[in-house]
DNA sequence: AGAGACGATGTGACCGTGCACATACAAGGA
DNA sequence: TCCTTGTATGTGCACGGTCACATCGTCTCT
């Protein structure tokens, strides 16, 4: 049938047209919602293409565009929870909207790794970047690199110029801070997350906010890695000195291997000690005691960062939304003193 | 200085040819690392290179190769710590083959959600496709879809064709239901994973395999949603009837919220009942009391898919990995009868 | 010395789109 | 009636690479 020099070639807009009967030039204003087109002729058009089974080549629309209709995601973080169901919302939002999207694992935060991740992001064509790099070096760095390209990072360090975008973490962290001040707790020790990290300073800020504001004595936080071997290793450090009785722990990893660094020393909490997480993640409802802890809704913090991002890659005014309200959720980790 | 006409466009392979005195041809044979490049003039082009700071258009190159150096991940996973794991791998192990990777969530398992999902990486032009769709009827939706792009699943149902890829699943499921038969226990019950799951499917086998070898009892598996909500729920259940001491459970979340549940009910694990989890999630290590579990390298896994896609893409020999191994985490909830 | 093989490079076409511009025809105002 | 304006469509080129083929010089073998 078909000439042997002819290979198995997917369907060109010429393609089409030729079977519609009109000129590429038409198949590509009916592929693009052109308002000047008869509506019998884009209906020959869309029948063409329903018989081809034509599918637009994206490669080929990117090049002579050079929009590729791709956001890149630029993500150093470890896996955790957070991040992780941020990226979720992310994908989803961005697929609603018609863009696909690329994502690329920092190993390192150094500037080189970060310059060369962008640089890739950049070679991949995205037409815009969300970057989950919740540590402050991170995001110093990006910003002293003055990107050419929109981005948009989910944890935005305090005093930046752009769109407030994460969680509102200083008020959860106040929140939970305050909660245990109102079970009579007076000596609260923080445990905070790695010295660089965004997320780690304001809910550090919290906590001291509230300690300040009911005159209460603060201690000097404690510098944990989010994981919950940390926890267990600093449960079992406070164990010798009994001079608190309440811990707001900066993330529930954390908080989870304290309960166990306490259970081994033989601290029980509540009784002894309350202990208050952060994150809200799915077993800190199930953990023995069950675990205190603020929730954050991670997708929808995704969600939004598309959002603007899209904003910003279309030239029109970026959505402004307040910021994303944390709850906390009250379980056993916390008792009256 | 330049022309008004002339916009701040990128520089082409022909701009550095003319910089480097040779043909565009040339500087793509540079580009490509053709064998037949004096080295003289290999460093003339990549002098011009760097100075006009040149990089590929990878679109342009895509649609002539019509290869776009792109895999695609096909997620069926609500955010699980497994895939999520495995995810990592991919990406890292893609991007050190020169691969982008581009993932897309799926938000129902139905045959028409799974098929828009696959045209929708089909437009994208990705190369191949990682499938993390533990679903038996993922699986065979796939498989009666003809997929016409080469892919690799992460999940093997028993008994398919090609390469197998996980972890050993029925191995390890049976190592953790030795384990306790080892301690003593002769009436073990199982808490599976939705019945649609391939890896609940596999886990539950080695529980029945354990069982059978030792001419023990089997229970009617329960069958569980893998969150740790529904454990505590079978936790209480299974107070009701005392006629078990030990449970395997099909993932560590379920068995967390069962810990839970037994807690609540008064059943104390281990000294009335053990349990052991799958998976090793962080936090299995801290929970009271700290779990027993199985433990599987799933970034591992995420790379070796890719590996084995990547010969499938290239038509080289697939690599034969044996299956992964798993490794049998003894703690505290699981002792002698 | 002539011929063929091979290495190093250049030339032009082509991939599948969108854009700028040209064209044809209909409608409306002076 | 003629000119202007707007709608619907067509024509050719550009995007930035790669591929097939042509060209030219050098080396080697008989």
């Amino acid at each position: 049938m078909s000439t042997a020099s002819e290979r198995a070639r997917m369907p060109s807009i010429r393609d089409v047209a030729r079977l519609a009967g009109v000129s590429h030039q038409t198949v590509s204003r009916v592929l693009n919602d052109h308002p000047s087109i008869r509506p019998e002729t884009k209906a020959k058009v869309l029948d063409a293409i329903a018989v081809l089974d034509y599918r637009p080549n994206l490669a080929a629309r990117a090049l002579v565009t050079s929009k590729s209709n791709m956001l890149g995601i630029l993500a150093a973080t470890v896996g955790e929870f957070g991040p992780t169901s941020s990226i979720v919302g992310i994908e989803d939002a961005a697929r609603e909207e018609g863009y696909s999207v690329s994502t690329l694992n920092l190993s390192a935060t150094t500037p080189e790794a970060i310059g060369s991740a962008l640089r890739q992001l950049a070679r991949e064509q995205v037409d815009g970047i969300v970057v989950l790099a919740p540590q402050v070096r991170t995001f110093h760095v990006l910003k002293g690199m003055a990107v050419e390209m929109p981005f948009v990072s989910l944890q935005t360090a305090s005093g930046s110029d752009g769109v407030t975008l994460s969680a509102d973490q200083v008020a959860g962290a106040r929140t939970a801070t305050e909660h245990l001040i109102g079970l009579g707790h007076s000596d609260i020790i923080h445990i905070a997350g790695p010295q660089d990290w965004i997320e780690a300073e304001s809910r550090m800020r919290g906590y001291l906010d509230a300690l300040r504001e009911a005159d209460l004595p603060t201690f000097p936080p404690i510098r944990g890695d989010w994981t919950a071997d940390f926890g267990y290793f600093a449960g079992q450090e406070l164990a010798r000195r009994r001079d608190f009785t309440a811990v707001f722990v900066a993330n529930d990893q954390m908080a989870i291997g304290l309960l166990h660094g306490f259970r081994d020393a033989g601290i029980r909490v509540p009784e002894d000690v309350s202990v208050v997480g952060f994150d809200d993640i799915p077993v800190a409802a199930h953990v023995a005691p069950t675990l205190s802890t603020v929730h954050q809704d991670f997708p929808e913090l995704g969600r939004r960062a598309v959002r603007i991002l899209l904003a910003q890659i279309r030239g029109e005014q970026a959505p402004q939304f307040g910021p994303l309200q944390t709850t906390l959720r009250t379980r056993e980790s916390s008792a009256p003193r």
